[in-house]
RNA sequence: GGGCGCAUAGCUCAGUUGGGAGAGCACCUGCCUUACAAGCAGGGGGUCACUGGUUCGAGCCCAGUUGUGCCCACCA
């Protein structure tokens, strides 16, 4: 057992958090045991990007894993939290080409080789700085299990789960429309796309029949989609068009020949009802074109210029061609009209540049297959979303969910494990490089130049960073892992990946379940960003206040899956009240100093107890119960809530200040009982708030007498009732009520707080006579009272007292200078005014038949017990006016 | 077009099995009381957006309305 050591007289984070950091680390604390027959907790991190700096969205989602992972392991679980990170191959390469365009060299320039060379040197240099400010935020992941999504091992996941795929003709390679960012130079998914709304033009154009007078009106967003286009559709059954159908067009400009078909496709109703198709760039006019098989023409380039086949137009920007188009279309009157419209425009959702649909060769996943059990999984409730209501969301993709285009047209990834003869074009899809083609038996081998979706190698991480494909022990003991931790905006990207590649190749869920968290915003509620400038470091907030403050900021006053606003006053509330718990730290060590206590944490004498402590310890009881019941039920905020509560308002405020005689006073003979429940209430209090503040609770508690080497791996409490003890809170309840009541009177009336009153307590209960006479000491510290009498009858009370009436009994302190009696009959005024109306809402249940008659009895029961105690409250005051008046 | 949130004190938000409306900050009054002025004590402040329904009883459940935010969608 450690003794009592005295705490530093201020709070002051920086001297400790990064102390007890490393020692946590250095000593392995946050490494587990395999330990058979256990079940584990574990999570894997969201790995974040090697790009990234730690913002609030992290320090969200870590905080709130930190507390599952602390909680856990303090409940004696072998706890995994296994960090890593994301080698976010488009922002990556995207930093990295930046970084050569300023030394004035390119990609292209210095070769694939030399610029992989480039990109791991980047990534040793600051691919490790989020892990850095990681551990400034108290995160206690295990770091001798540090992954990184392009590391062997995950590599090698990455291969096999593509090439397992390909096998069952689950990956295939094809021309499709895809998404094109013209800035980043690659496809990207579905996924990837963000829509805005935006002002936009709808063009009527003119085109001309071939035979005869006449022509067909369409209409477009994109002008100049129309150099690409090879037919024009209209509905089968619309009167306005059947004897067109069949029928030649010519394409102006373009000056080609093109077919009028009927498809169902079209929308009679929208626009002229004759629809210009371009099947090389747009994902409809694609499957159009399939459907009658007309030519795909693809018109603009990778890097947004018009190609060879734009005719006079190729070599312009896209939206040069489009001006010009437009431009040569009205000088030949073939626009008719422009609508000023607000259409849905794609963009990048790396560098918001408009995405170009256009027609290449990529890879895809069948997901429909996949998507089934996943499905499945969730609505067997195998895998359950909290808050519930996200389902709904994950329900909706998967169920209209498309192929997934995973190949990118970069170099910092994972690259397709495809290989293709230079000699015949043999295609081969391996784990290992071929050396030789399987045809033809060439030599002469390239690999598919592309790369992987970043999202393709993160949607293995639960069983990657396992050690998974090979059968390794971690994997066996530690998967499937508990709860997946993050934010609803990658729940398509990330976590529905997840759980289909688990489902494939694990044959069991990924995680049980999702832990779903909102957005932070900033105090105007708008979303942090950089190009706003409106983003809070959190390393700031972690250097002015401290790690703790911040984590009890973010747990705190905000519902599961909401976004929250993050603002300053809270994090200052958040810092004080840890001041408030140092200094009531500092106060009980400052008392336990000189006493020897080496018995104090086993057993407290329960005979030797007085009614503050029993008050207390049973309070405590049930704070316990109620923080367990809220953290299984995934209620953070609302169990740090009730933590500060109690910490605050019950431990500091009443209790500390209800031992204090017994402390000072050398002749109590319970002071070392005192002493006991101080130390008792103050140990759990810690280990219950170590989750959420784990390094002022350590510190703190390394200062206490303890056992154990540190508060991390200290036993979490559990309620086992044994201190419940009803009586005793009614009891202290009713004191504390008669304190506040002369607090008030003082307050009201005036009096000097320097002032001693003169308390008198009239009850005609003897039961509670006794209580207060008992425990006069009480009112007499608390209330600045200079002397209790407790009386049956109100006989000799001066006529210059002031009173109150509480439950059971009445309270006078005579005034010693002149009473004001007007002040004195607004105050009963005012009571009786209050009691008026809760007799009023209790008469009004209990006159109601249909209350007495179908309520729970002990809910009637109550009620009763409420309109006796008002009433007899009320005759009293009555009583007391009327004396006055 | 479809879906999901939110609307509670001046501000930001809790309020999870329907049973006397809460916190932090701000505000007012009084206090440097030997843990803490980053504090202590006392106080004011709310037809819980609106309408209807279910119920003995609704901030909470149901339907609708308004405002507001977000997500999804092949809105030529």
């Amino acid at each position: 057992m450690q003794k009592a050591k005295k705490l530093d007289d201020k709070y002051n984070p920086k001297g400790f958090e990064e102390r007890l950091y490393k020692w946590w680390v250095e000593s392995g604390f946050f490494t587990p045991e395999r330990e058979e027959g256990k079940q584990p907790f574990t999570i894997v991190i969201p790995p974040p990007n090697i790009t990234g700096q730690l913002h609030m969205g992290h320090a969200l989602d870590n905080t709130i894993q930190d507390i599952l992972i602390r909680w856990n392991r303090m409940k004696g679980i072998p706890t995994l939290w296994l960090p890593g990170t994301d080698h976010a191959s488009i922002a990556t390469e995207a930093k990295i080409v930046e970084r050569l365009s300023e030394e004035g060299t390119s990609k292209g320039e210095l070769g694939r080789d030399k610029f992989l060379e480039r990109a791991w040197r980047w990534k040793e240099e600051f691919g490790g700085r989020i892990v850095e400010q990681l551990k400034k935020l108290g995160s206690s992941c295990d770091w001798t299990r540090e992954r990184f999504t392009m590391d062997e091992g995950c590599s090698k996941a990455v291969t096999e789960f593509f090439v397992s795929l390909y096998e069952r003709d689950l990956i295939y390679r094809g021309d499709r429309i895809i998404n094109w960012c013209p800035t980043c130079k690659t496809s990207i998914s579905d996924a990837e796309v963000e829509h805005q709304d935006l002002e936009g033009k709808f063009w009527y154009i003119k085109y001309p029949l071939k035979d005869g007078e006449g022509y067909v009106e369409v209409a477009t967003t994109r002008p100049e989609t129309m150099l690409g286009d090879t037919c024009v559709a209209v509905h089968p059954d619309d009167e306005r068009y059947k004897a067109l159908v069949g029928r030649t067009v010519i394409l102006p400009l373009m000056e080609r020949e093109i077919p009028i078909v009927a498809d169902e496709y079209v929308d009679m109703s929208k626009g002229t009802g004759a629809v210009k198709v371009t099947p090389g760039h747009d994902p409809n006019d694609f499957e159009i074109g399939e459907r009658h098989g007309i030519a795909k023409i693809r018109i603009i380039n990778d890097d947004g210029t018009m190609n060879e086949n734009a005719g006079a137009f190729a070599g312009m920007d896209r939206y040069e061609a489009r001006k010009a188009v437009v431009k040569e279309l009205e000088a030949r009157g073939l626009i008719t009209r422009i609508e000023n419209i607000q259409h849905s425009v794609g963009h990048c959702y790396r560098c918001d540049s408009v995405i170009e649909p256009l027609i290449s060769t990529q890879w895809f996943v069948r997901m429909q297959p996949l998507a089934q059990p996943a499905i499945k999984a969730v609505k067997d409730g195998d895998i359950r979303f909290v808050p519930q209501r996200f389902e709904k969301i994950y329900f909706h993709w998967m169920e209209n969910i498309k192929d997934w285009c995973i190949s990118r047209q970069l170099w910092w990834g994972h690259r397709i494990p495809a290989y293709y003869c230079c000699e015949c074009g043999e295609m081969m899809v391996r784990r290992e490089q071929p050396t030789e083609c399987a045809k033809c038996g060439s030599k002469r081998i390239e690999q598919d130049p592309d790369t992987l979706d970043t999202w393709f190698s993160s949607g293995l991480w639960p069983f990657s960073t396992l050690g998974w494909p090979e059968k390794t022990k971690d994997l066996e003991y530690f998967y499937p892992t508990s709860v997946l931790v993050t934010g609803y905006d990658i729940i398509f990207f990330w976590v529905a990946r997840m759980i289909v590649s688990a489902l494939d190749q694990m044959k069991e869920k990924p995680f049980s379940d999702v832990l779903i968290h909102g957005l932070v915003r900033d105090a105007e509620g708008r979303k942090m960003s950089k190009s706003l400038g409106n983003g809070i470091d959190p390393l700031e907030i972690i250097e002015e206040y401290s790690a703790d403050a911040l984590r009890f900021t973010l747990a705190t006053g905000n519902a599961p899956g909401n976004d929250m606003r993050f603002r300053m006053e809270r994090v200052e509330a958040s810092g004080n009240f840890a001041n408030k718990l140092w200094n009531a730290s500092r106060f009980v060590l400052m008392n336990l100093e000189g006493h020897d206590l080496a018995d104090i944490d086993r057993g407290l004498d329960r005979e030797g107890l007085e009614l503050s402590d029993r008050w207390l310890l049973s309070r405590l009881d049930s704070l316990i119960a109620e923080v367990e019941d809220s953290m299984q039920k995934y209620e953070l905020g609302i169990a740090a809530q009730k933590l500060y509560d109690f910490i605050w308002g019950e431990y500091c405020d009443w209790y500390i200040e209800l031992v204090k005689h017994r402390l000072y006073d050398r002749g109590s003979k319970t002071g070392d009982t005192a002493r006991r429940v101080l130390h008792y209430g103050l140990d759990r209090l810690l280990r219950l708030l170590h989750p959420f503040m784990p390094f002022i609770t350590e510190e703190i508690w390394q200062h206490l007498p303890h056992e154990g080497e540190t508060i991390t791996l200290a036993e979490w409490p559990k309620s086992d009732g044994s201190f419940r003890d009803e009586k005793a809170e009614q009891q202290m309840e009713a004191i504390m009520e008669a304190i506040r009541a002369i607090r008030n009177i003082r307050a009201e009336m005036d009096v000097a707080p320097s002032k001693k009153a003169n308390v008198i307590i009239v009850s005609e209960r003897k039961e509670t006579r006794d209580l207060f006479a008992n425990n006069s000491v009480y009112i007499e510290r608390l209330a600045a009272a200079s002397r209790v009498t407790v009386r049956e009858d109100k006989g000799g009370i001066p006529s210059d007292a002031v009173s109150a009436v509480i439950e059971g009994a009445q309270i006078y302190i005579p005034m010693e200078e002149l009473l004001d009696i007007e002040k004195e009959i607004e105050r009963l005024e005012r009571e009786k005014e209050r009691l008026e109306k809760e007799l009023e809402r209790v008469n009004g249940k209990l006159s109601n038949k249909g209350f007495v008659e179908k309520a729970p009895a002990e809910v009637v029961d109550a009620e009763k017990e409420k309109l006796k105690k008002y009433q007899d409250m009320m005759a009293k005051v009555q009583e007391r006016l009327k004396s006055l008046v």
